[in-house]
RNA sequence: GGUCGGUUCAUCUAAGGGUUAGGAUUCAAGAUUUUCAUUCUUGCCAUAGGGGUUCGAAUCCCCUACCGACUGCCA
């Protein structure tokens, strides 16, 4: 096992590197608040000119889903947040996986039993369920503690021998820590200040499972230490398991080159109660996770802000403003300006609901600032989907009109649709509000007006059509509005000159045709 | 239940003892667009409650209420 180089000399070094981790476990797809979490590690990293690193945490055996630590990869590299470090990526600390690292924990964990700091316990979960729920069915709590231990079986109630001879016969155990009996332990936690725990109130967590593997409490402690991580950035459901990894940097001698720690606080449901969830997302219609996935087991599939459109500038920049702000009333930031301007002191503590109308709001933003040439290549795949023959020019065209109006590239087709295929039907209200007894002659002209024009440009046609209009002394509003439903369809769209330019003199005046015939006199 | 954390417009948030409590989203109204959308303007809307400290409190302290996280050989 090759230690790694930082901590070697982390203590020697005046200024430390800052190097931080995102530590996600591989059970699922990563939930956007664990993006939210990866982002804000990526962006103190790359502030403080350290390193970001990615270590999986897959000492869960049960849990373990093959497809996660793909997903999460995919998911870092689509927003654009690269690891340094980390399975795939190299480093001097690898290997980054807590499963490949697992002959380190164990000499650990039985370190601090000979310390005194934790002791062998021969309780089986089986054991201890029924302990919880004999606990809970007389209205109490089962706590493994301070004024439990010493009833149950291990190396602490246990005498010396006995113990020897259930390791010795081969007996399953687990290592649990012996929490102190009342010592407060204090912590400065960059976001929320000062935070005290007092040990009375904390039970022995299970550091070393039977099956071998660490727990995260383990894993984690070691593993940063190991890794020379100086910042832990986390969510605020890891912060009551903040004093026993405090206690275990005291415990093996570490507390001087102790992480600092940093408590991120959640992002709640849009209504209601509660840290937001997937079921949030598929109630109310909108993503959860990052990229759309498929459940292995049960073949559902979850969507994915990739997948529903968003672009991850627009999805990085959302994440980062909830619970975070810049200070300024700047709210539309690249990654490099939130590089340059994230601070942990302006994060909030407080936490967050998710406001699925802002994330649409932000995506439109960076819609809007894209060229016409980036939409359409982004659009054509859609095109032809629908299987519509068309060409580049035009459909960088149609983007310029209508990109106002969405919001997502999928709106351009609602949006657009009559610029690739001709109105079947007509917008009933909008032809019973326009469609007049004079119309058809009206459009009958003009359709005439049209096939005589020799430059289809729309100012050229828009010039033509007043003069004609003028002359005839015509109702403007009337014939615009009519026309419009022979080419739309309906009464929405771009500037109408523009929609006949775009759609051709032949085309144009087919529509107006093919609408006259179709479309009963009033 | 216990421990810890939190509480400014409906939502995201600014204001780190002195401002008419600011911005953004949503919503509403008006203007422009001979349509729709956009855009612009305007409007609505907040310091959880109660006590202190202070000349002065959203900001500091205490209590209450409410919300949340955690309370597994899960992470």
């Amino acid at each position: 096992m090759v230690l790694c180089i930082f901590a070697a000399n982390s203590k020697t070094m005046t200024q430390k590197r800052v190097r931080v981790r995102f530590a996600p476990s591989p059970t699922g797809p990563l939930h956007m608040g664990g993006m939210r979490t990866a982002l804000f590690n990526y962006l103190f990293a790359r502030k403080n000119g350290g390193d970001f690193i990615l270590r999986i945490e897959d000492t869960d055996q049960t849990r373990y889903v093959h497809q996660a630590e793909d997903y999460i990869v995919e998911s870092l590299k689509w927003c654009g947040l690269i690891p340094d470090e980390g399975p795939g990526f190299g480093g001097p600390c690898a290997p980054y996986r807590q499963s490949e690292r697992k002959e380190i924990y164990a000499d650990y964990a039985r370190q601090l039993v000979k310390s005194g700091w934790a002791y062998y316990s021969f309780d089986t979960p089986e054991e201890l369920d029924r302990l919880r729920s004999e606990a809970e069915s007389a209205g109490a709590l089962f706590s493994y503690d301070q004024h439990t231990r010493m009833k149950l079986c291990n190396s602490l109630s246990l005498s010396r021998e006995e113990v020897n001879r259930r390791i010795g016969a081969g007996e399953p155990y687990a290592i649990r820590f012996k929490m102190p009996e009342n010592v407060d332990v204090t912590n400065e936690d960059l976001i929320r200040g000062s935070v005290t725990f007092n040990t009375r109130e904390l039970d022995d967590k299970v550091l070393f499972k039977s099956d071998g593997m660490p727990t995260y409490h383990l894993a984690n402690v070691v593993d940063d230490h190991l890794m020379a991580i100086t910042h832990v950035i986390r969510g605020e459901e890891w912060l009551p398991s903040l004093p026993l990894h405090v206690l275990l940097y005291r415990a093996f001698g570490w507390e001087d080159t102790m992480p600092e720690f940093s408590h991120l606080p959640l992002i709640l449901k849009p209504h209601g109660k509660g840290k937001l969830s997937k079921r949030d997302g598929d109630q109310m219609g909108f993503p959860v996770f990052p990229l759309a996935w498929k459940d292995p087991e049960t073949g559902e599939i979850s969507r994915g802000y990739r997948e529903d459109g968003y672009f991850p500038e627009a999805f990085i920049n959302l994440l980062a403003l909830l619970g975070w702000n810049p200070g300024t009333e700047q709210e539309i930031l690249s990654l490099e300006e939130l590089t340059a301007q994230f601070s942990l002191d302006r994060v909030v503590k407080s936490g967050s609901r998710f406001d699925p109308e802002k994330a649409r709001w932000f995506n439109r933003q960076y819609l809007q600032q894209k060229p016409a040439q980036e939409l359409a290549r982004l659009l054509v795949p859609l095109l032809y989907e629908k299987n519509i023959d068309t060409t580049l020019a035009r459909v960088v065209d149609v983007c310029e009109e209508i990109k106002v109006r969405c919001d997502f590239i999928s709106d351009f087709w609602e949006q657009g649709h009559y610029f690739f295929t001709a109105p079947s039907t007509y917008d009933e209200k909008a032809v019973a509000k326009r469609w007049k007894p004079e119309t058809p002659e009206e459009l009958t002209a003009i359709a005439c007006l049209f096939e005589s024009v020799e430059t289809w440009e729309a100012p050229v046609v828009k010039v033509l059509f007043s003069d004609f209009m003028n002359e005839k002394g015509w109702n403007f509003g009337n014939v615009m509005n009519t026309l419009r439903i022979c080419l739309v369809g309906g009464n929405q769209g771009p500037d109408l000159f523009r929609i006949c330019e775009i759609l051709g003199k032949q085309e144009t005046v087919a529509r107006i045709k093919s609408a006259l015939l179709k479309i009963p006199n009033p």
